[in-house]
DNA sequence: TGAATTTATTTAACGTGTTAAGTATACTGC
DNA sequence: GCAGTATACTTAACACGTTAAATAAATTCA
């Protein structure tokens, strides 16, 4: 007889991954009509706002590892969406920026997906969702802070 | 000139992962520790609670697709963590069940996790706890529901 | 009953997550 | 100036996520 953990309606982990999957359904479809995936995006999106910015920079920014960009940003430039050159002043810097192929993407897919945004506010309600947006800002700031 | 999306502060896919990835940075070195992934253990965990469950049950419980769930039964299964045997009232269905061994590895790994939730908690406080599940929960619900 | 359809599970293919190790360039201090 | 160390990125290996297709057993119904 062993007792019963916790159930699973309250392990956070799952929690957090089923609202997020419930997030994501309402988005993959859009990006998924562009032929990227949610990761690819998230690099596109980054390099719209940070033109010239390094690996390490988009990798932070994206919420990705380096083997997992390195992956994508092979993808990206096979696809012609990206450009990478050698930072003059560090040789071991990639600089990176969208090709004007890549910017288009990013001006058809940003309004789709903004819209998608605007229905899932829509249907929680923006006041319940700034409240999830602090308190998930909160939860994680406490936790990375105490190690 | 493009308008800039919506920061990543206020992408909701992302601070989900954000708050998901602090969480997941307590568990996994326990998991790690007796060479567990996290997916492995929430099938452990599922039969544990249930024994004699079908596939497609574990799979709606652990909230894993049936593709993930193919790969890790036959890991745990080559482990000797559990056992399948085919439902003698549909050949199709397997029934499982975990092994004196698998029970040995839950009762050995959930207190260690349990641990570190009651940490978590005293972290973060279990009123801003029981807040954050209670709005996962209408999230997904909502988003859900509406299709 | 037997053909057509549905259901349970697996396989395949490709991309990402994670950890560890490798490579190349830059920096540091002696 | 050079050995030792740190930094930026890549490669490798293995597991999971996702979609589509395959397989096999059950069900339906003409």
């Amino acid at each position: 007889m062993t007792e019963p953990l916790r159930d699973f309606r309250h392990s956070l982990p799952m929690e957090l991954l089923r609202a997020r999957e419930a997030a994501m359904a309402r988005f993959r479809p859009v990006l998924r009509e562009h032929g990227l995936t949610e990761q690819q995006w998230r690099v596109i999106r980054v390099l719209a706002d940070n033109e010239g910015i390094d690996a390490s920079e988009v990798a932070a920014r994206s919420y990705l590892l380096a083997p997992s960009l390195t992956r994508i940003l092979q993808f990206l430039e096979k696809e012609d969406l990206v450009v990478r050159t050698a930072d003059r002043n560090d040789q071991r810097r990639s600089v990176l920026k969208l090709t004007r192929k890549g910017r288009k993407v990013f001006d058809r897919v940003g309004p789709d997906s903004e819209q998608r945004y605007e229905e899932i506010e829509a249907e929680f309600g923006r006041e319940r969702l700034e409240q999830l947006y602090a308190l998930l800002a909160d939860f994680y700031t406490t936790l990375d802070s105490n190690l």
